[in-house]
DNA sequence: CATGAATGAGTCTTCATTCAT
DNA sequence: CATGAATGAAGACTCATTCAT
């Protein structure tokens, strides 16, 4: 066991520092609006070598994976906590409107959401998690009538994903995000 | 007069030849999956002088406008079409299930159709009178009670691109494009 | 003899118009402090096609050299106006005055007068007459012993292309214009 | 500390040795005349990626200044050097002697020892000493009545561009250097 | 003579990635 | 393991000049 037994990452004290402190800086990045994710500026930035950056995170895509990793374990405990709800389609509700606050706040983690291949399989994992979360409710809900039902829990995570896009592209923040939502909630039901 | 008389553009022969073969090549580059319509690239497979791409198209989103402009023009042929149909709400699904279909051909002209600011005044006249089209179908529409109170013509444009995302964003083509757009209609109508 | 007689230069109405306007807008161009003289550029803000601009100055220094001819011609009526003066040093220092006051007004017009080697036979013969004017006064003067033995008429001109020079790399316009000038005449006379 | 400790600057030792060769190449392009410094050319002449030279040099200005940095030190050393004169017009004279000079043999100088604006801090510092040192010459010299009171060091600095100007301007070489800057002192004296 | 579309060599600049230190 | 200098392919864009119309 390492000193620190920090997270359990077999990591020496001050890579672990190094590692944290990139992925920092590239979630500032983010924030800042700058979804480039250049190594280079984020190594700098982080006051450590660019071979370093590259040791920790291959490539561009590894280092949104990892940043959309913390995210995606605040998601599943949503995702739990909806599981337990009585009401499913209360609980999808509530989910999805996490999922989508989460996924506005943080443009990368969107597209790890939505993406079909993941470069890691920790990230395929937490996804096909959450899915089987989703499709737990899918299948509940659909018991009184409340889902159609040639909707899956795929489908569900994909619509997701689109409804923030959309929310998105619109000239005025995410004033739209509760009325979008609505519709994609309301569009789930079985068609009348 | 000029000879030949041809589309009513201003051009020399010549000129309007190079234009179309320029258009023409950067759509198959679209086609192969090439979204980065890089000008250098382009004049070199049209066999003209990058400095001819550049004098017809001064930068990537005008020539991205121009490609989409075709699309518009069809796009907005079908919303007329649909403002004269009796039915206001299967009106507004045929245009919408039209523009989906296109915008899934053609990724471009969703980019076009979504952005929230235009590169020239013609793109958003074109989008300005589509989006008039639907508001008086939706206008229409909601006289029945087929429509919720809380969208208006943008916001249905944009929704739309998000669930062109969601279908692009699956493994399986397009193969969801119907039941996703099925999601959108019946979102649209009032919550129950 | 051509209708209108013009300037005596064989030249058709309509050729001899765009040949002006493009002296016109060239000149405006430098006074706009924009030396690079493009051609081009020139050419569309003249409202004449870029071959005319090229029949008429095949290229960009024939075309300074142009815009420098009437200011030599003014230059060189205040020659001889002060090869008349009975004070030949007073009648230098003028010229000279005048001289500066015109090539800070008109850069391009100092670069033609310092220049080495002329394009046109016709700068190079004003060029001459402008020396020989200067090499009078300067002999004249000597008589008197008011002017230094080892300056010839052309190194004058230089020195005073590089004091306009000096005027010009200061930060306050021609703030400085008298003085330097002062400078010079000053240094021109025997040393002490 | 480095083993070699080179010349204190904290440059790795590869990275020292390119850019020395880099400083070295475009000083044999000034020399050749080409006065353009083009990187990409400067850095395939000396054997380096271009990338290379930006990273020491972000852009040509500060190349140049680079280059003139050195051209600085030697005139810094000469300009203490005649601080220390007895005789102050003679220190003078000297300094302005060695700054001709200077500036005659590196074009490149002579723009940085004339602009009114430098890229880099280090260079207004330079250029401020070397004024200072001669203000000072000014003032010691203006005690004795042989220099005129309306003429400043920055001024003194200009004149003497000038001056290179119009050296550079003859056909001859160098060859009136010395005469020209005889007209430059003389005219630095009081009027007679 | 006039036009202006076309040309394409040339230039600047960025940045992902490697590897010597 | 960490560093960051070096690399150089790649791309964007300009502009002097030509020549078909």
């Amino acid at each position: 066991m390492t000193p620190k037994a920090e997270q359990g990452t077999g990591l020496r004290a001050d890579a672990a520092r190094n590692r944290a402190r990139v992925l920092q800086v590239a979630r500032e990045q983010l924030a800042l609006g700058d979804d480039s994710l250049q190594l280079n500026a984020i190594a700098r930035l982080a006051g450590v070598g660019v071979g370093t950056v590259y040791r920790h995170f291959p490539n561009r895509h590894a280092l949104r994976e990892a940043l959309s990793a913390e995210r995606f374990q605040e998601l599943l405990a949503e995702a739990r906590a909806a599981a337990d709800d009585e009401d499913a389609l209360a609980g999808l509700h509530r989910l999805l409107r996490f999922a989508l606050d989460r996924a506005l706040h943080d443009p990368g983690f969107a597209a790890v959401l939505e993406s079909a291949s993941d470069a890691e399989a920790r990230t395929s994992a937490m996804k096909a998690e959450y899915d089987r979360a989703v499709a737990e409710l899918l299948d509940r809900a659909r018991c009184t009538g409340a889902i159609r039902h040639d909707i899956a829990a795929d489908d569900v995570r994909r619509l997701l994903c689109g409804i923030e896009h959309a929310v998105r592209s619109g000239a005025d923040g995410s004033a739209r995000a509760g009325v979008y939502l609505g519709v994609l909630l309301e569009g789930l039901r079985p068609p009348r």
